[in-house]
DNA sequence: AGAACGCATCAATTTATTTTGATATATCAA
DNA sequence: TTGATATATCAAAATAAATTGATGCGTTCT
């Protein structure tokens, strides 16, 4: 029974892993504070960020993989959007992170 | 007004993405998951985490830079902990994304 | 004092990530 | 059909991060 939830967790940590390297960069959060507004296409991101096309289209591709955004087409464009599933996600798994340190104060015998 | 808000934004931007930078790693998420059961010195860390110990010395220096763990000195050993102030940081940070990104899933017009 | 221990740091190498410029693909407009 | 637009993808180069083994430094033990 420990063991399952030792591999639950190990599970659980590599998935936040995953979110976290994603969010972990500067470029991409500004990506991220982008969408925050709402949904937008990536020519409008180019604006917005400033970044080549090219070089947003790669942020782009890790924030998706990641499970941070999602992206529909309509036309010639695609349009990213954030998934908030994926931050409930990670807002419940630092919350978790925390209460599991509840002795992480208690100084060593 | 805007100016500084987006300011402050991008700050606490920067300053979040170093934390999360630091957290999203599997070894140095095994080292805070060790930590989370209380103070540790390096000894037991490496025998924790099955680390070598110029290995875990980098994780752990690259951890304490990020602000996520400190460390003090008694004698020949050195004991890590948590900051869990750092950890509400990252909290409250996500938190405060996720309230922001209310128009998130708002469709582009 | 000298030896062993616990840990940090450094240089060299390996590995991973990012950037850049070029090219490809699909859609739309003329 | 031809040309332009929006975006993705690819290969090469640049940059950054991690690993390894060696060495150094302070502390304790004998």
């Amino acid at each position: 029974m420990g063991a399952v939830v030792a591999e639950e967790n190990v599970l659980a940590a590599s998935q936040a892993s995953g979110l976290l390297k994603a969010l972990a960069d500067p470029l991409r959060m500004e990506v991220i504070q982008s969408l925050s507004e709402g949904e937008c296409c990536v020519c409008d991101l180019m604006k917005k960020t400033d970044l080549a096309q090219s070089r947003l289209s790669f942020h782009l591709k890790v924030l998706k993989d990641s499970g941070l955004i999602t992206d529909r087409q309509s036309g010639r464009w695609v349009y990213y959007k954030l998934d908030l599933k994926a931050f409930q996600l990670l807002e419940d798994w630092i919350a978790d992170l925390k209460k599991s340190c509840k002795n992480a104060a208690k100084p060593c015998s």
